[in-house]
DNA sequence: GTCTATAGTCGGATAGAC
DNA sequence: GTCTATCCGACTATAGAC
């Protein structure tokens, strides 16, 4: 839309040559609602309105298409999260931040979690190919763990380690921050269900607030901050 | 194996005239491991070792026996869960339990339900379905949610009401009972991101324990237990 | 780069012999 | 109840015009 590359008129296409891009938000929301068997060609290219072949193309099959969501979620989740992980890394590293401000962070973190995904509107897209690759692994799980999971799940191990006075790399403090990371993660999963529970047509901000104040009411029990705390 | 159908010496098949049961068992196995697009009837003939026209014989279609595995899911949890479910619920009915009491049947349930799935050998099959369900909510996600999940749900937010001094009913108590069944959920989910984090191979035993032993000590600092903890 | 047409395969389902 | 053979639609991928 930005670049005027035609100077005829109105064409059928609505975005001219960005064939590609179209293709990945298409393909981005139908794998994430539907799964990469749960989806053809076809419907791929109706929906990105390009030509059927244009997915051989560009990409070379489905599944380099399924490919390129990957790197595409990678990047977009990515340049939110990197900078704050790499921001706590640093304090981590320079200072050496107390206990007080170690929380801090992992609830900031937490917070960008929830924001990325349960706050964001298009989240529902790329959190479900994150789950399913979680499920049943691809070749698009490498770029996903590597590139946003197990550098959150690092980080939120370092800030525990300090918080808790426990070794950040032991089984248990691991094992402890993907429970606390689970919590979240249930209300992606099971959304469904937790909507029916509770009789809510979705996560609207109003809900997604509800859900924040439990986790980080959570958070704060787990990682035994709790001084003076009424429930 | 019970029923002596064949009088004749042995045949081909294995075991006679019980195609419908190797169908429902091969299903649950496939369709857990690849999800219901991800399989096709001809691989599940053969993985029953049926003929291919039996799925439509014993089922009408391969959305039927998806139906019949969910039943069977839902009827194989549920005897193991319902029980137990109940014998809560009648304490809670009877007796005006302690608060001490309620812990320790919340504890109960937890148990069951890590048993029930990371401590038992085939629940990777019933359980990729299920997490499928919540995802991707099909016809069989009422069979499963209303039979098996709800019920857990439900049962866990009244001992939580009174561990908690709250209301059972109240929106807060039910997202935070879904975020302590969320801790375990995440190891079924996110099963390769745990066991590449931690070098596991895969759930034996001894992880199995690990997993378990955080997650009593979290219920316990969740639900304000915590008298004299050391961590 | 974009399109049509089609190849070649595989899918779920069915008919009818036994 | 079980099997073979087959229909027919849908699928991914490709060839080649423009």
């Amino acid at each position: 839309m930005s670049t005027p590359s035609a100077q005829t008129s109105l064409r059928q296409s609505p975005a001219p040559e960005h064939a590609r891009k179209r293709l990945v938000d298409a393909a981005l929301d139908l794998f994430g609602r539907y799964s990469f068997d749960g989806v053809s060609t076809r419907t791929l290219a109706r929906q990105a309105r390009v030509n059927l072949a244009a997915i051989q193309y560009y990409f070379g099959s489905k599944e380099g298409l399924y490919l390129a969501v990957a790197r595409h979620i990678d990047q977009r989740i990515g340049s939110q999260v990197r900078p704050v992980l790499a921001e706590v890394e640093t304090a981590l590293a320079a200072r050496n931040p107390s206990r007080d401000v170690c929380f801090a962070m992992m609830c900031r973190l937490l917070e960008v979690m929830i924001g990325t995904t349960l706050g964001s509107i298009d989240s529902k897209k790329w959190v479900g190919i994150f789950m399913r690759e979680q499920m049943e692994p691809s070749a698009a799980f490498d770029i996903l763990f590597e590139g946003v999971m197990r550098p959150m799940h690092r980080c939120m191990c370092r800030l525990a380690g300090r918080i808790l006075d426990v070794d950040p790399e032991a089984a248990e403090t691991k094992i402890r921050v993907y429970a606390i990371m689970g919590q979240l993660v249930m209300f992606h999963i099971s959304r469904a269900a937790v909507t029916r529970t509770l009789g809510w047509q979705g996560f609207q901000s109003e809900e997604v607030a509800s859900i924040r104040a439990v986790l980080l009411q959570n958070m704060r029990a787990l990682l035994g901050m709790e001084d003076a705390r009424s429930t």
